[in-house]
DNA sequence: AAAACTGTACTAATGATATAATACAGTTGC
DNA sequence: GCAACTGTATTATATCATTAGTACAGTTTT
């Protein structure tokens, strides 16, 4: 059963994408893998402290996208091969360091002001 | 008078919010200066393809933070003092360099292998 | 078989975002 | 002074995200 334990819902975007994201992302760093069990909406909804709709939403977008099976009466499952695991690893990756980049790049920093920063957080964050 | 050529507005989030960032990330860049000119908000909406009343909520929003004042009949001007060109710059980078950080890190990868990554891109953006 | 769970569907209400159209008051430029 | 531009305000409408409540069909557990 996974756990959502480390994933806060925060304001400023909708919270049925953080869901689906902070799935995604467990999916790609291999800490969630094909057959795991999905709390029920019910259950996840209630531990999120928000709408049931909300999370079947999330759960829906990520059918659509083959990464989550559901049958009627019984808990939704994770479905995912090795090559769609790479596939998201390597499209989450680019999305993240190609964003950053180029943001920080317009601050006007160096290759090398930004690695000692990217260090400096390494070490602060958990 | 600010141009707004390498804004493209996309998808995904507030247009209102995509304006006011942009802007930020102009002044604390440097590009954009203290006492700088506005395009009126039909014109710049005109320009993006958007509602003024799109452009006023995001100058509004800016001018609530003091980056901006306006004057019933005349241009919209920039207003920033180094303090606050250097606090804006701060706040960026942490946001950017910190919400990269942890997502990268969730993938599993490395410190090094991070910076790695950061080299490659760094070239590849513009 | 029955109770408790599961996924799914639907309606209704609210708030945020965005567009459209219009109006008015003040400034700028000729 | 006057036309053309500015900022500002208002009303109406549409869509999306989210919550709330309810209902039903299928599976699991006991």
């Amino acid at each position: 059963m996974i756990e959502f334990t480390d994933l806060k819902i925060e304001e400023g975007q909708p919270v049925y994408l953080q869901i689906s994201r902070y799935l995604k992302r467990q999916i790609a760093s291999g800490l969630i893998r094909d057959g795991d069990e999905l709390p029920s909406r019910r259950v996840l909804s209630a531990l999120l402290g928000i709408n049931p709709n909300t999370v079947q939403k999330a759960f829906r977008l990520l059918e659509d996208e083959g990464l989550v099976s559901s049958n009627m009466g019984a808990k939704s499952l994770i479905r995912v091969t090795e090559e769609k695991k790479n596939a998201l690893k390597r499209e989450i990756i680019e999305e993240n360091i190609g964003y950053m980049t180029q943001s920080v790049k317009q601050m006007g920093l160096s290759l090398d002001e930004a690695k000692a920063l990217l260090e400096k957080y390494w070490g602060a964050s958990l």
